[in-house]
This record gives structure tokens, C-alpha cells and sequence, in this order.
RNA sequence: GCCCGAGUAGCUCAGCCGGUAGAGCAGCUCAUUCGUAAUGAGCAGGUCAGGGGUUCGAGUCCCCUCUCGGGCUCCA
């Protein structure tokens, strides 16, 4: 290659050619066009990859800003960076507009029409000067380049400048849209064109909620049609596992607007999958040595006040009930309380580690805009557990927790986890000494799991270094479920104590920890990952028995009475309606195993086993040998105690 | 909390330019008694989220409140 070559010329006559959209030249990216000299290293950027995705996202959005500056004349664009699954940008319209769904339909038409015209992408360098004056209609690219200047870049800016030089880079459409961006881009805008703009919403600049709210524009796009349609069921498929939607078909809870936002209240279907969850997490609790231990809901603000709550977490908490003269709050953690009890005697060193587990129901005030169904609610009941232990014996104390809360989660049927090690923030309390004990216990912890774990750099609590577990569900999605917290403010501030064997008052650890995280939201992930299959042993109803005509109920009533006296929950549909739809309205309840029984059965001692998600019935089962797989398949998982 | 959107029967939704509310499913009744995803007929079901306003007249237009959805912010 000839010095001064460009980066596309490379790829005349390669098969890498369609797809390949951007360079990587010395580990930079860049565009197409990019000049090369000799002894570069060159890497090409396919559009299929996460990287060509992203380039393809950020062009699409560029083309976005075009259409919307062409039908709104006078809009100010901010910034629109690439983003999983797609991209976005936010617009300061004029006298103060709004998008309208209709808006859309206009701007995702105004963009293919650029994208037909394949306008190509060129790239130009200008001072920063040269750019302020370019943008100087344009507030917020000014701001960014004056940001530039003071080299006070955020994450969120890198997108539209260059680090690497001087001054700033911009890109130049051939209709004469220009904006603001490091690049790199496709070459033209018709490479572009499998993509959808998808919602508005409002957006503070800079994500600050002080600063104006701008107008944004979501989209996705794909580097092709099948891969635009493959996301699209993605998110059908996500809309059809939604807990709120399956809550409300599958009878399990409602959210009864005279309670009050974010206050669920569980029907009998539901109420009995969170009692199944409990009893087995209780069940558990037992077993792995922990005691149960059962508080109030309300606390005089003493209470709080010692712990620091009403400090630094008021905001998030229900306001004051004054009563006899003294201020009671809704308990929003149950901390506090548990070490009440810790301290209602003195400890010895061999009463530790004391590990007090209880299903505690807290109040918290979230937003109105942060509720979301069971996920996020303003009532919540944590599977919570307070380990007070002796300093030496926190990093065993961890490394066996960490250990019970993967068994526990695994039980319930998911597998995929990933935790985060949240280290030190800046603004903290505490000696260095105990966060680096503290640390380095879940560190070892989490290096004994064997799970995949990253460490957060100062994005722990203030009081205390954490590990968060992350699981992914069956599409892939990433939920935060169990939170495991060495606090080392509390004892202090509750001035806890033990006599270690040389009987010296010695101060406790104390770790905080959920598992579920809460109860209602782990139900949600659990509706979710299952799409309302629940396991067998967690179906409300596990068996439905269908007797073909009235003639063989008595069969079927006597079949019941024998299942459930080996503890299965069933349910019996007689036959003033049709077989089929019968079948149809069990199949809707994912129930997991359908009987039908008819003549044939009486005569035989057999049922037809119906199992969900099975292509075909399996008629003449005889009803010992389906009793047998039904007792093993609805049976209570069993938890690994084993310790690591 | 902020921005945008929505709220009509238990659920899903229709209802045009303002003229007094409609379907399917679910429910109830009757008939049907059936072998693996919807039997038929009939009946009942509504303060059109709530309040205020404009109008001869409001589900429809305007204002306020509540709730929900999508985001932003927040999640100690």
C-alpha cells in the first residue's frame, strides 16, 4: 500500500468488504477514509460485531439530529450516543415543544430519505475556537467544547469529541448537517437503514435533575433486517413475559389503587407461591444454623436515630406518626431491631456467630416515577440476615455465606450469576485497616465461589464494602438480587460488644445481607424468567384433573384425594364444559401436569398425563407410576449445605 | 419528583366533526357429558378514573387531582 493510502482501499476485492464499515488503526478507531502510513496495525470493524454496532448506532443517530433539525428548524441538539441495543438523542426544541407520537412517524420517514440519498460522512479537524464558532447556535456542543477545553471530559462526552487531539472533530454530512463528534462513522449514510425509532421521553441535561429537561429520542438499529426483526421478538418476548401482565392473568396479585402506589396485595395463588418461597428459604435458614427472629414495623425515631437513618436516609423514608408525645417511623431496614436483640444480653465469643434471619417488611418512600409493578414498590418484605461474628472469623463467615446464597438461588433455577465487588467510595467513614479487612474477606470469598465477579472501584456504601450478586435470567436480561454488606458502622453506634476467651470486650462485625433481595421483586424475576411456568414445586396448582363425563368424577375426586395426600396441590374441572376447552384453560394456567380421565381409565387404573410443554398426551399411564414422577418432580428442592 | 403518553364492563379493546355507550373473552342461567388448546343459546354487567369548567347537550373540548405506562433522576 502506497503511504497516504485510505483505510477502504484496503478492502477492494476482500470478502470482508460489505460488512466491514469502520478501521481500527493502532488500536484507535477510525473511519474508512482514514489515511494510513506505513507500519500501521490495522484491524477491520464489521458491522455485526458490538463494536460495528455501535459505529452503525452513533451514525443512525447522527442521521436522526439531521432529520430532526430539518423538520424543526431551530432545534438545539445535545448529545446522542450509541447504547445497548440501539441509541438515542436529545433535542432542546424551540418555544418549548414536545415530540408527539406522530412526531416519530415524520422524523423515522425524513431519516430513510437520507439514508437513500447516501450522504457520506467526512470527517474535518477544527481548534476548538473553529468550533465554538461553528456551533455557535448550538448551546450545548458549546458547552461540551468548552468542556473540552478545560480537558473536563465525562464518560458522556467522549462520544462527541476526540480525546486524542487537540481541538475537536466533527462531522460533515454532504447536505450540510454537521455536528459535533469524535467519530468514527459509516462512510454514508445508505449503509444505514435497518433500524426504528422507538419511544420520547424527557432527559436532563448532563443527567442532572437541576438542569433543563431536553427531549429524547430512542431507536434501535441493526446492521440488518434480520437482525432489527430478531431484536424486535426479543422485546415482544420480554412484553409477554411481564410480571404485571402475568400477575394479573395468572390471578397471582393486584395493586389496589385505594391502598396506595407501590403497595401490592397478593391473591391466593400468589400469597401461596411467596408462602412456598418462604417456608423454603426459612427451611433453609434453619438448617445453615441461622435463628429466626420476628420485629415490628415501627420504631419511635430513637431508634433511628442511633442508627443513623433518620441522618442520612429521611428522604427515603415514611414521614413521622407522632404518638404519645414521641415520633414512630415505619421501619425502613431491619437492622436496627435485629441488634436489639444481639443486644438484649451480654454476648460471649461462644455464642457468635449469631446469625438472626428473619422475612421483614419494610417501608420505604420511592418516587412515584421510580415504581415498577414488583420490582420496585414502597412496601417490601427482605429475606434479611444480620451475622454478628468475631473478627477473625469474618472471612470464613463470607466465604460459607456466599457459598449458601448461590445454593439458594441455584434451587430456584437459576444458574447464571455474576457479582460485583464494591470497594471503598470516596466519601466514607471507618478506618482503613477494617476496609481492608473487610474487603479482603469478600474478595477471598468470592475467589472461593468460582463465580465471575468485577470489582467496582468506590461504589460501595459509605459505611461498609459489599458484594452485589447478578443473575441473568432466561433472556439474557441482568437482574441485582442478593446484597452482601460488612458494615462497620453499626456495632459501633450501637456500641456492641462481646467477651472474647481472654474476656476482653471485644466489638463485633456485623454482616448485612439479603438474598432474595426482596421477596416481591424476587417473585417478579422469578415470573419473568419462567414466564409464569413456575417450577412444579412452586406452581400454586400442580395437577388438574379432567374427568371426561360426569360418570368418572367419582374417579377423578378419589385420583385427587390420593395426589394430595402425598402433598400435592390439585384441582379438579368437572365436565359441564368440552374436553378441549377444559384443556385450553388449564394450558393458560400453566399448570404442569393435566389429567384426563375417562372409562377407559376406570377400567384400567390409569390417567392421561397431559404435561406442559410436552408435544402429545400420554394416555394409560398407570396411576402409580405417575404418582411416582409427580412426587419427585413437585418435590421441595434440596438445598447443598455442603460447605466450600 | 420531572418530561411525554394513557385511563371506557373483571380482562383486551372499539366508539368519526360534541347528540346520552359497543364487541370479544371472563361471569351467571339453561341445554350439552364430550379422550387432549375455545359446545350452543340466553342473561347480567358502566358515576366512560375522580372533581370542576365550557356548551342547549361532554366518553369526546379545557383545567385540577388520582392511578398506570415509557423514560430521566433516585435505589442509603
Amino acid at each position: 500500500m502506497p503511504d497516504g493510502a485510505v483505510g477502504a482501499e484496503l478492502l477492494v476485492g476482500r470478502r470482508e468488504r460489505s460488512s466491514t464499515i469502520a478501521l481500527v488503526v493502532n488500536g484507535i478507531e477510525r473511519d474508512l477514509s482514514w489515511p494510513l502510513s506505513d507500519g500501521d496495525q490495522i484491524e477491520f470493524v464489521d458491522s455485526s460485531t458490538e463494536r460495528g454496532r455501535a459505529i452503525l448506532r452513533h451514525s443512525t443517530s447522527h442521521v436522526l439530529a439531521q432529520a430532526v433539525t430539518d423538520l424543526f428548524p431551530g432545534a438545539k441538539f445535545a448529545i446522542g450516543p450509541p447504547i445497548q441495543d440501539g441509541f438515542y438523542y436529545d433535542f432542546d426544541l424551540p418555544d418549548g415543544r414536545h415530540f408527539e407520537p406522530e412526531d416519530l412517524v415524520r422524523i423515522e420517514a425524513r431519516m430513510r430519505e437520507i439514508m437513500k440519498e447516501g450522504q457520506s460522512f467526512v470527517r474535518e479537524e477544527l481548534s476548538s475556537e473553529e468550533g465554538k464558532r461553528l456551533f455557535a447556535e448550538q448551546p450545548y456542543k458549546v458547552e461540551i467544547i468548552e468542556r473540552v477545553e478545560r480537558s473536563d471530559i465525562e464518560e458522556d462526552d467522549v462520544n462527541e469529541v476526540g480525546q486524542d487531539e487537540g481541538g475537536v472533530s466533527v462531522y460533515r454530512n454532504s447536505s450540510g448537517f454537521v455536528d459535533l463528534c469524535r467519530g468514527p462513522h459509516v462512510p454514508t449514510t445508505s449503509v444505514l437503514g435497518h433500524f426504528q425509532l422507538m419511544r420520547t421521553a424527557g432527559a436532563y441535561w448532563r443527567g442532572d435533575e437541576r438542569n433543563p429537561q431536553l427531549q429524547r429520542i430512542y431507536g434501535t438499529a441493526w446492521e440488518s433486517k434480520d437482525a432489527l426483526k430478531q431484536h424486535l421478538l426479543r422485546l415482544a418476548e420480554a412484553e409477554r413475559r411481564d410480571h404485571r401482565r402475568l400477575g394479573v392473568e395468572l390471578d397471582l396479585f393486584h395493586f389496589p389503587p385505594e391502598i396506595g402506589s407501590g403497595l401490592p396485595v397478593f391473591h391466593p395463588k400468589g400469597a401461596l407461591v411467596r408462602y412456598l418461597m418462604e417456608e423454603f428459604s426459612r427451611q433453609s435458614h434453619l438448617k445453615a444454623g441461622y435463628q429466626l427472629a420476628w420485629t415490628p414495623h415501627v420504631a419511635k425515631s430513637t431508634l433511628f436515630e442511633i442508627s443513623g437513618h433518620l441522618g442520612w436516609y429521611r428522604d427515603g423514608m415514611f414521614p413521622a406518626m407522632e404518638l404519645e408525645g414521641a415520633a414512630y417511623y415505619m421501619k425502613p431496614m431491619n437492622c436496627p431491631m435485629h441488634i436489639l436483640i444481639y443486644k438484649s444480653q451480654a454476648r460471649s465469643y461462644r455464642d457468635l456467630p449469631l446469625r438472626l434471619f428473619e422475612f421483614g417488611t419494610v417501608y420505604r418512600y420511592e418516587r412515584s416515577g421510580a415504581l415498577h409493578g414488583l420490582a420496585r414498590v414502597r412496601g417490601l418484605t427482605q429475606d434479611d440476615s444480620h451475622i454478628f461474628c468475631p473478627p477473625e472469623r469474618l472471612a470464613e463467615e463470607i466465604a460459607s455465606l456466599l457459598h449458601f446464597v448461590l445454593s439458594l438461588l441455584r434451587a430456584f433455577g437459576l444458574n447464571e450469576f455474576e457479582a460485583e465487588l464494591a470497594t471503598r467510595p470516596e466519601k466514607s467513614v471507618g478506618e482503613d485497616a477494617e476496609w481492608e479487612l473487610a474487603t479482603d474477606a469478600l474478595r477471598r470469598a468470592l475467589d472461593r465461589s468460582g463465580i465471575p465477579y468485577v470489582v467496582a472501584e468506590g461504589e460501595g456504601a459509605f459505611y461498609a464494602p459489599k458484594i452485589d450478586v447478578h443473575l441473568t435470567d432466561a433472556i439474557g436480561r441482568r437482574w441485582q438480587v442478593s446484597t452482601l454488606q460488612v458494615d462497620l458502622q453499626l456495632p459501633q453506634r450501637f456500641d456492641m460488644s462481646f467477651n472474647d476467651a481472654s474476656n476482653a470486650k471485644t466489638r463485633p462485625y456485623m454482616i448485612h445481607r439479603a438474598l432474595f433481595g426482596s421477596v416481591e421483586r424476587f417473585m417478579a424475576i422469578l415470573i419473568e424468567h419462567y414466564a409464569g411456568a413456575f417450577p412444579d414445586w412452586l406452581s400454586p396448582v400442580q395437577v388438574k384433573i379432567l374427568p371426561v363425563k360426569e360418570e368418572v368424577a367419582e374417579y377423578g375426586s378419589k385420583l385427587a384425594d390420593r395426589l394430595r395426600a402425598g402433598g400435592c396441590r390439585v384441582e379438579i374441572s368437572e365436565a359441564n364444559e368440552p374436553l378441549g376447552a377444559r384443556i385450553r384453560r388449564a394450558k393458560m394456567e400453566k399448570i404442569p401436569y393435566i389429567l384426563v380421565v375417562g372409562e377407559d381409565d376406570v377400567a384400567n387404573g390409569t390417567v392421561g398425563v397431559n404435561r406442559r410443554g410436552a408435544d402429545h398426551p400420554d394416555r394409560d399411564v398407570p396411576i402409580d407410576r405417575f404418582e411416582a414422577e409427580l412426587l419427585k418432580t413437585c418435590a421441595t428442592p434440596v438445598l447443598d449445605l455442603g460447605h466450600s
